[in-house]
DNA sequence: CGAACCCTTGAGTCGGTTCAAAGCAGGTGG
DNA sequence: CCACCTGCTTTGAACCGACTCAAGGGTTCG
């Protein structure tokens, strides 16, 4: 993985690419699978008809490479179509803090719209697609399809409840706890993407998963180790099986 | 403060007041001091009018007395107008965890725009006024004043971005950082309310704070002590005054 | 004026970090 | 296709920052 940090955010650097510039592809919003995941969620056909005018589809972002940084003007949101994204907030001394991961159907950007300038660095952890969709645009269509605009507010809305919950995990859990939170909102939303709750791919790194969680990666590793020395996982570098997945929920809402 | 956890919600538990029913008090938006901190900020005249008719304004909110409490349906926003709440967010288990403190201008009750009930616990630590916001025709008035629909659009990314601060603070800070950075941020939007940026009052006690940043209250009091020693600060009680606000400053973005 | 709540400070403990070393996996170039 | 090399992971041992438990004093408000 090139992981140069000197290299400037693929997307935002380039003008917004008109929509009549680039020829069309058949993944329209209208027939793409994330549909009901995504921002178009229930719109009506001719309604999909419009958003689908608005966004840019299927834009590649290798692994390694920057969706966009922290600093960068907005112009647009992204919508990831395929692949898997980590976003993080840097402090003045370099300290990172990876804010979340982000996977199909994720709506990015929404951390920009406050100043008119990114906030966090977001990065592709594997080569992704993203659908870009031009935020003035976004706000005059919002304007004129109310399930629109309600479902980006829902949206916005959502990443605050979101915001919250990691909140009350680096606030008040142990380590056994984030941990066991963490894979079980990871196997949420693979569940809710139609993959397999009990077994998937970690695309991130130890040391990721514990900048996230507010931990360092010996304990990541530690902690993983132990539970699956429980029998809760079992582990295989980045592969990850939940073999129990009550005990892990018990976990979770454990008295301290 | 009567803290008991039994008093139902007090403002959503009754219906929203149609805005003809009670008599318009002085305190109108386009005369209100908080304006361009408040949801208006950046509005033309006409535009303002149309605000304030949507407001139902000053309502008053008892200290130790719920704004709403997690669960309830969402039927208005809150500014407060003035005054000092908290809001938190309960773990299954019990823990609360507070995820932010509100004064004047700001507005409360984003979160509960993703599923249209409230996440979060928001009480009163003064007594407080709040201006009710009926989403319903916030939303319907913000597609047709574009100023106000971007306007609101930035205040809930502002408050992403407020979430991504607390993360990166509850993440990677040490105790005496987390202190400072939480004196910083208060002195900071007294000083943006016209008040004194030095010299304040904690509205909320040791427990509370340390709730907010990870921390248990005593670990609060013995940073506030040494704080006091090293002449950071000067704390009374409640009472703080900063007395080398770029001590406190280097604290937070020093290497660890 | 009393009672409940809040705050401070000390002593001992512990969960997670730090530092260190070794093993492993995956990608690259010869 | 294999060997190397880099980055990732695991595990151990020692350490330390924040927590827990406990006691005492202060403040606030009904």
């Amino acid at each position: 993985m090139s992981k140069n940090p000197q290299i400037p955010a693929l997307v935002t650097t380039q003008p917004c690419l008109s929509p009549v510039d680039i020829p069309k592809l058949q993944s329209v919003c209208s027939a793409c699978s994330l549909r009901e995941l995504c921002l178009p969620a229930g719109l009506d056909t001719k309604e999909l008809a419009q958003v689908d005018r608005m966004v840019n589809r299927r834009q590649p972002v290798k692994r390694g490479d920057y969706l966009y940084r922290a600093g960068a003007t907005l112009r647009s949101l992204f919508a990831i179509r395929t692949g898997f994204m980590k976003s993080s907030v840097l402090h003045e001394d370099g300290r990172e803090q990876v804010a979340g991961f982000h996977m199909m159907g994720d709506l990015l950007g929404l951390d920009a719209i406050s100043t008119g300038q990114h906030m966090c660095d977001t990065l592709a952890l594997e080569d992704s697609e993203v659908c870009e969709i031009p935020f003035a645009v976004l706000e005059e269509l919002s304007r004129e399809i109310p399930s629109l605009q309600q479902h980006f507010h829902r949206i916005m809305s959502r990443e605050i409840v979101r915001d919250y919950g990691v909140m009350l995990l680096l606030g008040s859990m142990r380590a056994e706890e984030r941990l066991a939170a963490f894979l079980l909102n990871l196997s949420q939303r693979f569940a809710a993407r139609g993959y397999s709750s009990l077994e998937f791919n970690l695309r991130m790194t130890r040391e990721e998963i514990g900048s996230f969680l507010g931990l360092k990666l010996e304990t990541i590793s530690r902690v993983l180790s132990h539970f699956q020395n429980e029998g809760l996982v079992e582990v295989r570098n980045k592969r990850i099986r939940i073999a129990n997945i009550d005990a892990l929920r018990t976990l979770v809402s454990q008295q301290t």
